[in-house]
DNA sequence: TTGACAAAACTAATATTATTAGTTTATAGT
DNA sequence: ACTATAAACTAATAATATTAGTTTTGTCAA
C-alpha cells in the first residue's frame, strides 16, 4: 500500500477548516493544500465534497452525543436539563462549522441517523423525571432543542450584539425553561 | 433605455428559487434561465450573486418586520408576544429560503442593518410592559429571539420527526416563555 | 532480494459557475 | 429621424468539482 494520507486526515482537516473559515467556504482546493496532496487524489479518501460534508456532519452528531451523555451522567432533574445544555451549547460555539454541517438535510448515513436517535433518547431520559404527558414530553423535547439550537446559532453567527452576558442570557433562558416544565409536571420528582 | 428586466424581477425570482429549492442552490444560471435572459446580462442589474443574496436578506428582513409590526398593533402583554412569534414563525416557514438568507453574516447594508434594529425596536416595545431591569431585559429579548428562530429553522430543514402538532408544541413552547418573563415582571402590567 | 499487486499519488481533460471585457441592439427623448 | 444610453449579447478567464487514465510506491509472497 502506498504511503500517503488517509480518510481520517481528510475529514479532521476539513473539520479544522470548516470551523475557522466557515462552513460554505469548505472546498477541496482548501483540504488539498492543506494535507499537501493535489486534489484529485482525495477521490481515493471520499466520494466528492458531498461526503465530506456528510462525514462533518456525522462527526458532529457524534461528538454533540458525547458531550452531552458526559454531562448528563450523574445528574437529574433541573441541574441534568442545565448542563446538557451547557454542553450543547458549548460544543456548538467551538465548533460553529461542524455543527453547521449537521443541520443540512439530506443526511442519510445511518450513523448520523443512529446518532440523532441516541441524543433523543438521552434528552428523553433526563425529562423522564417529570413524568409528563406524551404530548407535553414531544413539546418539552423540542423546546428544549429549540432553545439551545436558537440560541447557539444566533450566536455563532454574530447576531446578538455584543458578547457580554452571553452566559447569563443562557443561563436565565434555560432556567425559565427547566421551571415551565417543572410546572407542567405533576409529580415533579425530588430525588 | 432598452427594453429588458428590472432588478425587482430578479430579486423576485431569486425569492422564490431560494424558497423552493433551497438558499445554497441559488445560482446565477437559475437566474437567467428563469427571466430569459443570458448569464452575464444580469450583471447589468446585480453587481455578482452576493448581491442578489444580501438583497433577498434585505427583502427578508423588512418582511419579517412588516408582519411582526402587523401582528403586534392592537396587542399588549402576552398576547402580543404570542401574536408577534406566530406571526415571525409564519414568514420563516412560508419563506425558508428567503429567512435562511437573513442569517448569513457580512451583510453591511444599511437597509437590512435598519430593519433589524427596528426589528429589535418592536420587541423592545411589547416586551416594554413588564418593567424588566436592564439585563433582564436583554436575557428576555434574547430568549424570544432564540425561540421563534431555532423552533422554525429546525422546523423548516426537517428536524423535527413528524409534523404534527407543530403548532402546538410552538404554543405550548411560547406560553412557558411568557409565563417565564411574567413571573420576572416586578409589575406584570395589566391595561 | 526481487517482482507482482494494489493503493494512492499524479497529470490531463471536462463541465459548471461566477465574473469581466468588449460589442451589438433597441428604445426614449430630442 | 437621430443620438445617447441602457441593457442585451458573445467571448474569454478563473475557480470549482469531477472523471479518466497513468505513474509511483509500499507490501508481501516467491
Amino acid at each position: 500500500m502506498a504511503r500517503g494520507i488517509t480518510r481520517t486526515q481528510v475529514i479532521e482537516c476539513a473539520a479544522t477548516l470548516v470551523n475557522t473559515h466557515g462552513f460554505a467556504a469548505l472546498s477541496l482546493a482548501q483540504i488539498a493544500s492543506q494535507t499537501g496532496v493535489k486534489v484529485p487524489s482525495l477521490y481515493n479518501h471520499v466520494t466528492g465534497i458531498d461526503d465530506v460534508r456528510q462525514a462533518l456532519a456525522t462527526r458532529g452528531a457524534q461528538a454533540i452525543l458525547a458531550v452531552v451523555v458526559h454531562a448528563a451522567v450523574g445528574r437529574a432533574g433541573g441541574e441534568a436539563i442545565m448542563a446538557v445544555a451547557l454542553a450543547y451549547r458549548a460544543y456548538i460555539v467551538h465548533n460553529p462549522g461542524v455543527y453547521t454541517a449537521t443541520i443540512q438535510t439530506n443526511n442519510l448515513d445511518p450513523a448520523f441517523q443512529h446518532a440523532n436517535a441516541e441524543l433523543l433518547q438521552v434528552f428523553t431520559q433526563i425529562l423522564a423525571p417529570y413524568h409528563l404527558s406524551a404530548q407535553d414530553l414531544i413539546h418539552a423535547l423540542r423546546g428544549l432543542r429549540s432553545l439551545v439550537h436558537g440560541f447557539a446559532t444566533i450566536e455563532i453567527s454574530g447576531g446578538f450584539g455584543m458578547p457580554v452576558d452571553l452566559d447569563a442570557s443562557f443561563a436565565q433562558m434555560m432556567q425559565t425553561f427547566i421551571e415551565g416544565i417543572s410546572r407542567l409536571a405533576p409529580t415533579p420528582t425530588e430525588s
